[in-house]
DNA sequence: GTTTATACATACATATACGAATGTAAACAC
DNA sequence: GTGTTTACATTCGTATATGTATGTATAAAC
């Protein structure tokens, strides 16, 4: 075949994240192929090899394509000071994740890769340390909005923002994990947003 | 070599499974061979094939090593009707399983196995479902115990014991999470008991 | 004491994966 | 419009993994 455009090109680059998404899915990381994936995005693996050096490389162009919109958006909904009520603030942020898993068959995807579809050894284990941070800004960010909540006297007051950024996030950690495993539905997924507010009224009274 | 005697192929096989783990903890289940395995536990590849069929049944085996006891453990824990303080029950089962990740080298490594260094398609999807049903189980036991501290008026009023139950299941499955994860222990390992008396503190008040 | 089944080791056949090297036609720079 | 680079496809060499088949020495059964 023949040399394509600059645009052409970006589409063959985006088509094989994509085609890897979906075999990631379907055999897991390890076991996918550049031969799968090429197959799949119905290129050859000599396509992919331009594009990526290997497999670890699509798999990180994958995952930023949804974490760095996460970190906006958590941002953007816990940072932001309009702050009429920072408990329904820290709600809506977890509703909204929940929100986006059931409207984004790719970030759905994604997560689902990244839960129980991925193996963190040798190369991927850094991408272990950067969940790990980006956990750490989460609970800063609960912690912060907690913390107006408190100047608001919306919490008991024997509750430390502290401590309830840690519960928060340890519940929403385990739901997500379970929301990702009940493909069914049944026990985790339509019931998610129920959950959170149960969790939410918790902490609240 | 020359045929062991019962006892003696009982440790070759304990020493298959043992190898496995120690090598599926390095390398991850999908990129472990065989050969790898025979390697780590001193026998060749002959040796495995005759006790295990494959590596998903040596993986099985190994699991099955943790998750027996857990739930035995578990039953012990939370069921027994001594019932002074049922709210106690559920924190020392909580510390309990924490405590036993702290002491065991095999349960922790395990723990981390499943979590972080396997993936769940085709033939280990099966395990899958396992584990949804033990959390199924966990979930029904925690709310049992959760009815019998609010039958004492150790609950808030308006607290019922399901959501109770879903919120500290979650709330643990999260902290295991992380836990696993957190191999330097700053963040969440040397914190993790604190984390569950805070967690059941919330709920109590 | 002979036979048989066991508990492996060794050898073999097959399949698959990777990365690099090479080929190539068209886009783009000039 | 020619030269160069790009965006791939094709080919090749090598390595590695799997499962099975076969070999073998000994424990156990009789």
């Amino acid at each position: 075949m023949a040399r394509k455009t600059k645009e052409d090109a970006e589409l063959t680059r985006k088509g094989i994240i994509i085609a890897a998404r979906e075999v990631f899915l379907i055999r897991g990381v390890s076991r996918t192929t550049m031969e799968h994936i090429a197959t799949q995005a119905g290129v050859t693996r000599g396509a992919i090899y331009w594009h990526f050096r290997n497999k670890t490389e699509i798999f990180q162009a994958m995952r930023e394509q949804v974490f760095l919109p996460l970190i906006d958006r958590m941002d953007d909904t816990l940072l932001v000071d309009n702050s009429k009520n920072p408990l329904l603030q820290i709600e809506n942020f977890l509703c909204g994740t929940i929100e986006l898993l059931n409207n984004s068959l790719e970030t759905r995807q994604i997560y689902e890769i990244m839960m129980i579809k991925c193996e963190y050894v040798v190369e991927f284990s850094v991408v272990l340390q950067e969940i790990l941070l980006t956990c750490s800004g989460i609970e800063e960010k609960l912690r912060f909005t907690y913390e107006k909540a408190k100047e608001q006297g919306l919490l008991h007051p024997s509750h430390e923002p502290a401590q309830l950024a840690i519960d928060t996030q340890l519940f929403f950690i385990g739901l997500l994990h379970m929301w990702v495993k009940d493909s069914d539905g049944n026990h985790f997924r339509n019931r998610a947003i129920q959950l959170i507010k149960a969790h939410m009224s918790l902490l609240t009274r």
